[in-house]
DNA sequence: ATGCTGTTGATATTAGCTATCAGTGAGGGT
DNA sequence: ACCCTCACTGATAGCTAATATCAACAGCAT
């Protein structure tokens, strides 16, 4: 029976060898917060939040891991680091179909909505042409009202 | 005689009235704090650096007042407030001239270099009309290596 | 199977920031 | 010029996200 392979699968892979290439090992720890991760595309976790949803099912997993996990998988940009200004950092999957989109952030109710065109390149190439930067990523954060809260007013 | 005024001075009359109209007060701490902004545009202080700087003129204001003090100014778009990914907030004079500039951080040095804000309309443009978000701020990070760190190399 | 060395969990510690509160003073009214 | 009121201040205690420490553990190359 040929082994059934879905896309998540493939992925997990290839970030295993990313780990082996530089030289980290892969633990069980970090397997399950990297399938976490899968599970959960679209959010925003903190590290708190994610040492949560494991207290069900790996209670086992202590908060410094979980810190020095996510850490390590934004290093290898496997995970996006962010912030919202709450005072924490947020990760989530650097997924490559929806790679480095752009977030709205509604300074009402606090929702983030996504943006997934990137529309920078021309904007990039003019600021390392005019100051020889020499980009290789970005954060862009827009803040307004999101289109419920201009509903509700 | 004439009253000499220079620029930096009709613009902290105008941030008075600012003051004065939202019923804050003028106090010589935010007075202090202001003008310690004014000598020092191009430059991004956290709240702990600008404690440090008033330490040598004055001593008496206190930590707590400073943080305060950058958070209402921040309120009153008076200052800009930021975060170059190093755990801190930072602050700088929200400068008619160099409004809304963006943010060049080098990855291998830290250096901060600023680009002047345009082209973003657009995009701006194009995402209210794809998902009804009302934009009326945005925060853009470059990463990359500035152009020192590019030859030294 | 063995050994090296990166990794982990528990916990102490740090650091940026906020809350508290009694005393102070800016500024409007007289 | 003198009050009066309440926003403001400074000192400091408290909070919380994140990091440092360290002995025990476990991938994985051999
Ligand atoms: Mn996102
Ligand atoms: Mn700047
Ligand atoms: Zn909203
Ligand atoms: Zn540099």
């Amino acid at each position: 029976m040929i082994q059934q392979l879905n896309k998540g699968d493939n992925q997990v892979k290839k970030i295993y060898e990313l780990l082996k290439e530089n030289d980290f090992k892969i633990t069980p720890q970090r397997k399950v917060i990297l399938n976490l991760f899968f599970d959960r595309i679209g959010e925003h976790l903190s590290a708190e939040e994610v040492y949560n949803i494991l207290q069900e099912n790996h209670p086992e997993i202590g908060l410094a891991t979980v810190y020095r996990t996510l850490d390590l998988f934004a290093e290898l940009d496997v995970l996006q680091k962010m912030s919202f200004d709450d005072g924490k950092n947020r990760y989530e999957l650097n997924n490559n179909e929806i790679h480095h989109h752009h977030h709205l952030i509604c300074v009402d109710c606090g929702k983030v909505t996504e943006f997934s065109d990137d529309l920078l390149e021309a904007l990039e190439e003019q600021i390392t042409r005019k100051t020889k930067f020499k980009i290789n990523d970005h954060k862009v954060k827009f803040y307004g009202i999101c289109k419920d809260c201009q509903e509700t007013r």
